[in-house]
DNA sequence: CTGAATCCCTGCCGATACTG
DNA sequence: CAGTATCGGCAGGGATTCAG
């Protein structure tokens, strides 16, 4: 089996939980919808979260798997998912110096998140 | 039960889905996670969504529920969603002219995916 | 009532060049 | 090796105005 459908418990409720924060009537960023999509904004992202959902990875690491993106984008989506508590940076000491980067236990938890957006637009592009 | 934690299954996969399409190295539009997030693009987004998950509205009724939202990017919002095929437009012969909106099947499955969104969000803000 | 046309402003992203 | 600094192009989104 590739990629079954996750077990979503969404038969019964028509619309989100009956929080107070789900009441705004417009973007606010303490909406908790708008501090995920904050977390994942800006193109990049979600591929570079998917190679650290792989495991630890250096700077260079990361720019090999993604070659197309520059180094200054790669490091704007590091240190704006770093921020986010999405991913935690391990400077190594010496020379030539390294940082590894990988996913907080926070970060390691937008696996269902992007499994979740995955495979709406899987079933999308029948 | 305000809001329980739906029920993923994502312990034992580290990362995506085995997918060819998972192996992409820069951002591809035929991307399911592409897909999706090109379908909640833009601010107000889901906000427009999460209204329609509570069913049909007209343009006006939209524009009393999302009172800042301007009138131009209210219907930019609708078309790009009656585009990606989240919801299914209806006109109202006669006058006053009235259109009504509401999600497609497949926008109703979006539910879910707010969901999860919802869900990571919420736990980071504590 | 619904929505398209226009204008302007802002923020993103890519390229290039440069530092610790 | 791992970034920061700077600049320019382009698209997003808000306000206003006009049309079907």
């Amino acid at each position: 089996m590739t990629h079954q459908t996750v077990g979503h418990r969404h038969t019964t409720r028509p619309g989100l939980p009956d929080d107070p924060r789900a009441a705004v009537t417009e973007p606010t960023p303490s909406c908790p919808v708008e501090i995920t999509l904050a977390a994942l904004r800006g193109r990049w992202t979600t591929l570079v979260i998917r190679e650290l959902l792989q495991g630890d990875r250096t700077f260079t690491e990361l720019r090999q798997a993604l070659p197309v993106l520059s180094d200054k984008v790669l490091s704007d989506r590091l240190a704006h998912l770093t921020e986010a508590g999405v991913v935690d940076r391990r400077r190594e000491p010496g020379w030539p110096s390294r940082t590894h980067y990988r996913l907080t236990p926070q970060g390691r938890r937008l696996g269902p998140v992007l499994q979740a957006l995955w495979d709406w637009g899987a079933t999308t592009a029948l």
